[in-house]
RNA sequence: GGGGAAGUGUCGGAAUUGGCAGACGAGCAUGACUUAGGAUCAUGUGCCGCAAGGCGUGGGGGUUCAAAUCCCCCCUUCCCCA
């Protein structure tokens, strides 16, 4: 009897032996092709936990298959080290980040390398480390010198909690992402980068292979929109500016707006408040300062806001239009300023109907409805005929009011006359819609208003309170119309349309406004074409300790001067005070701060603000090409022959924070002349995430599973088998333990299978064939599936494989030589997933080591292919019988052939077909036949 | 509200992209074996039905000889953005 399959032996000899011998020591001196298989390299928040391993386990895979196809591969590892987590660990329990960094390191690296590797461990990266942030601030300076990184004073988002500034993308729901605070706004003198100056090449994503969805989410987060910034004329005596400049894709609805919207920080605020205000005002900007973003954007809670006496004059049509405060408009976004129209836009319609403040439409509709409601009593009889006789729809009320519905224009003219001539002296009817007229009737006769301005709006709300009493309390006419149920699908829309009441661009189609719009704006000039952007430069600075030092310096006489290369590292100082005060620590340690000017050599002081772990992850993957360089953040040679990066996988929540970052990075990098290429990798891919408790893992939740009983039960072969099992890898899914023996059995299975000796009896021709071709199939599948990254029919195949091996070694029906043949293909397949085992039994077998050093193996397509298919018969589309035919025949035999052919081999197709019409015969070579019968 | 992904047996999931639905594994059932194990091996296992057969991929409609797959409407879950 053979040796039992006990895991942990067999995986401490083979770890120990790779390690000895050097097995995974990558060089750049290879004639081998390069491929640099990056995974994102773990954050050091302490324990690895499975959710690690499902990332980590099947990348190693795919590069322990490439390095057997004969790839040079670098597939290495390293910590992302610097951040808050360290600190608050040093807050709270009083261990200084370094230790306890460094003691997580050693736990996870421990872990990982019980995971059985291919790491290159000569080739770790820890960013915390001196040798690692000297390269880090010299990126700083570089990108300072090149204008990318520049200092602003900013309102941001301030974790109350965390003490800290926080990146936009890093506030969720309003909420720090870490500590789940809420986030509010504080104005600090920050460091950024000049991401948007790469907007517009962020947003192409030319000559790589990533998946859509990342695409589109950088590509909305980059928010690129077109449109038309158009300038309000401001006349105020205490202001200087001339103008307020708003930005809209809408230029159409120009003439539409009746009044403008200030972000409540905006600068302007309170010099355009007037006196009897202030107060109102004040207290609006002092609350919504208060918020967070995501509450003032919130849709759920109604838009409110505050006048402020002052207004400026729309341009196109000279109307006075009033300037408001309101809280869903962002300094941040665009210019801070929003013209409202709300005719056709949502939320400044919910606005204008609850201040009160006029609503004029200036876009027609495209459907050509228009809605009238003719009251009860202001009729004279025969109205109600005359409708029917034009077939116009209209509804009765039970007092004999009509709400009538008209389409198109020459309906809609037929009313007007009809009205016109129905309509009783003191009273009047309106057509909203499609057509804006109030009609009023007097003694002296009819009067038709268009209802196309705010000077319309004050003379039409005017007469209808003197008629009806009832309307005496609307502060609008579109207040007054609001009242009527059977107006409210009237009374806006967002659609592209002709324009109306605009003056001389009336009557511009409605494919042609935005055009049309923005170029009479261009000569009359007070518009022009403009692009605008969601993403904002990206904020680095961290009032923290734990993190890379900003490489500035701050001198009474030559102002901000950058630390020059030789002086890098501004190393972090030992002894900081980690005190939760919303300043760096640095700040308070006199021995940092005060410097000397690397220009004057005068008295200077330090920033004491640390950069953002982004930039840190932002250049990893170039200093693994040459981790221990010494003159440079990377050898350039080295760079040049390992970078790009062949293929990146990791989570998808990074794709609009360091997907974006690194990419920025790079084209920056491009642009100084320090990198050849464009884009840090050539093919991105996102595995899943696994989760537990419908959450995912984390320390706070106390959720956390870790591999490592796992592997000491089961083997960690077993458990890198299972992590593939699972499911698609992109897909991730609930941990779920309970099929994990199920791979242990099967590992098991294996081993015997290789293990147990094997005789040949009866020798059979037929049985080699097909074990040859099952053998180059499997051969096929695996490889095709890897390739493509589906781990998990990657395995199902090696099982089916092994299954069907068993049999073969019950019936002992191959030679010997046969079968060894097809086991060793076997343990070559399984050795990217299960190294140990398989080099383990590549020994037994009596192999030379490495198993890994042997070349993957090739398929024959023609012993892959099959002599013989089943071909599925169906009569009328239903499956009914399969018959089995030589493959050489399926692709030969003719159509007229096939009756006769299908009768005379199955009975059942017989009877089926017996005393039936063919009408018609679907034939598609070895897949499927289908008789369609009467 | 907008964008994206998904919905298949008891469970995880498969289906070469329009051609045998349920591969592989788990679980369950029955049996065999035994140095009684976290075994191992064999057989069965979508639903209804004694059967012939019928029904089945979230629900409803459509295209097609043929739909899990394509089109339209609806429902549910997850992710991203407002």
């Amino acid at each position: 009897m053979a040796a039992k399959y006990i895991p942990n032996e067999i995986e401490k000899k083979w770890q120990e032996k790779w390690a000895e011998t050097g097995l995974y020591r990558v060089s750049e001196d290879s004639p081998r092709p390069k491929y640099y298989a990056l995974t994102m390299f773990p954050y050091t928040s302490g324990d690895l936990h499975i959710g690690h391993w499902y990332v980590m386990a099947p990348s190693d895979v795919q590069a322990r298959f490439k390095r057997m196809q004969g790839y040079n591969v670098l597939h290495p590892m390293g910590f992302d080290a610097f951040g808050l987590n360290a600190e608050n660990a040093a807050i709270r329990q009083g261990i200084h980040p370094y230790t306890w960094t460094m003691q997580n390191i050693e736990n996870m690296r421990r872990q990982l390398k019980s995971m059985g590797a291919v790491y290159d461990w000569d080739r770790e990266v820890i960013t915390c480390q001196p040798d690692y942030y000297k390269w880090t601030q010299w990126f700083f300076v570089k990108l300072y010198e090149h204008d990318l990184a520049y200092r602003a004073k900013a309102p941001v988002n301030w974790c109350p909690s965390c003490q800290t500034v926080l990146a936009n993308e890093q506030v969720i729901d309003g909420l720090c992402e870490r500590c789940d605070t809420a986030v509010i706004h504080r104005d600090l003198e920050q460091w950024f980068f000049r991401i948007t100056k790469y907007a517009d090449e962020l947003k192409e994503h030319v000559g790589i292979d990533w998946p859509e969805r990342i695409k589109i989410m950088q590509r909305n987060w980059i928010g690129r929109s077109t449109g038309t910034e158009i300038s309000f004329a401001l006349d105020h005596p205490v202001v200087d500016e001339k103008e307020i400049r708003v930005f809209t894709t809408r230029p159409d609805t120009t003439s539409g707006v009746t009044f403008m919207v200030l972000a409540p920080e905006h600068p302007l605020v309170p010099k355009l408040t007037v006196p009897e205000r202030k107060a109102e005002v004040e207290a609006y900007v002092e609350r919504s300062r208060r918020q967070t973003e995501i509450e003032r954007l919130s849709t759920e809670k109604e838009k409110d806001g505050v006048f402020l006496g002052s207004y400026v004059i729309n341009r196109l049509n000279g109307e006075k239009v009033p300037i408001w405060i309101a809280d869903y408009v962002l300094l941040r976004y665009g210019t801070g300023a929003v013209m409202a129209v709300p005719a056709h836009d949502e939320r400044d319609f919910a606005f204008a109907l609850k201040y009160g403040l006029p609503v004029i439409h200036v876009i027609d509709r495209t459907d050509g409805i228009a809605k009238s409601f003719a009251m009860a009593g202001t009729m004279r009889p025969g109205l109600k005929q005359s409708l029917e006789a034009a077939n116009i729809t209209f509804i009765e009320t039970s007092n004999g009011g009509l709400y009538v519905t008209l389409h198109g224009d020459d309906q809609i003219d037929r009313y007007i006359e009809m009205v016109k001539s129905s309509l009783l002296p003191g009273s009047w009817v309106e057509i909203v819609g499609s057509r804006w007229l109030f009609i009023f009737a007097s003694e002296e006769g009819v009067t038709v208003l268009p209802f196309d301005s705010i000077d319309a709006d004050r003379l039409i709300l005017a007469k209808c309170k003197e008629l009806e009493p009832n309307v005496r309390n609307r502060r609008t006419v579109m207040e007054m119309l609001w009242g009527l149920e059977f107006y409210h699908d009237m009374l806006f829309h967002t659609e592209y349309g002709t324009m109306i009441h605009s003056g001389p661009l009336t009557g511009t189609p409605g494919d042609q406004t935005i055009n049309t719009v923005t170029e009479w704006m261009e000569q009359q000039g007070f518009g022009h074409a403009t692009v605008s952007y969601r993403l904002r430069d990206w904020l680095i600075s961290r009032q923290r300790y734990w993190g890379a030092p900003i490489p500035m310096v701050y001198c009474d006489k030559c102002g901000i001067v950058p630390v020059p290369e030789e002086d890098l590292p501004v190393l972090l100082p030992e002894d900081a005070e980690f005190r939760p005060t919303g300043e760096s620590p640095l700040a308070y340690n006199e021995q940092f701060v005060n410097t000397t000017c690397p220009q004057c050599s005068g008295p200077a002081k330090r920033e004491t603000d640390t950069m953002d772990t982004f930039m840190c992850s932002s250049w990893y993957f170039l200093r693994y090409c040459s981790p221990h360089y010494e003159k440079a953040a990377f050898d350039p040679e080295k760079m040049k022959y390992w970078m790009p990066v062949d293929l990146y996988t990791g989570g998808a929540e990074h794709a609009v924070m360091h997907l974006l970052y690194v990419r920025f990075f790079i084209k920056a990098l491009r642009d100084m002349g320090i990198v050849h290429f464009d884009e840090p990798c050539n093919r991105l891919y996102n595995q899943g995430h696994i989760i537990a408790e419908q959450r995912k893992m984390s320390k706070s939740r106390g959720n956390v599973i870790t591999p490592d009983e796992y592997v000491i039960d089961l083997g960690v072969d077993t458990v890198r088998v299972y992590f593939m099992f699972l499911g698609p890898w992109e897909q991730g899914g609930e941990w779920d333990d309970s099929g994990i023996s199920g791979v242990r059995r099967w590992l098991n299975r294996v081993w015997n299978l290789v293990i147990e000796e094997y005789t040949p009896r009866v020798e059979s021709d037929g049985v080699r064939t097909e074990l040859q071709r099952t053998t180059h199939q499997t051969i096929r599948k695996v490889t095709g599936d890897i390739e493509r990254l589906r781990f998990n029919t990657m395995i199902a195949a090696l099982m089916e494989f092994t299954n069907y091996l068993t049999k073969i070694r019950e019936s002992s029906s191959v030679s010997q030589a046969d079968w060894n043949e097809a086991i060793e293909k076997l343990m070559l397949l399984l050795a990217p997933s299960t190294p140990h085992v398989a080099e383990e039994l590549w020994e037994q077998t009596g192999h030379y080591y490495s198993i890994h050093s042997q070349d993957w193996p090739q398929w024959d397509e023609e012993l892959a292919k099959e002599e013989e298919v089943t071909l599925p018969i169906q009569i009328s589309g239903k499956m009914r019988d399969k018959i089995t035919i030589p493959a050489v025949l399926a692709s030969t035999i003719t159509k007229a052939e096939l009756p006769q052919f299908a009768r005379e081999r199955s009975t059942r197709i017989a009877e089926y077909l017996e005393g039936k019409k063919i009408k018609d015969i679907i034939y598609v070579p070895g897949k499927i036949l289908n008789f369609v019968v009467e």
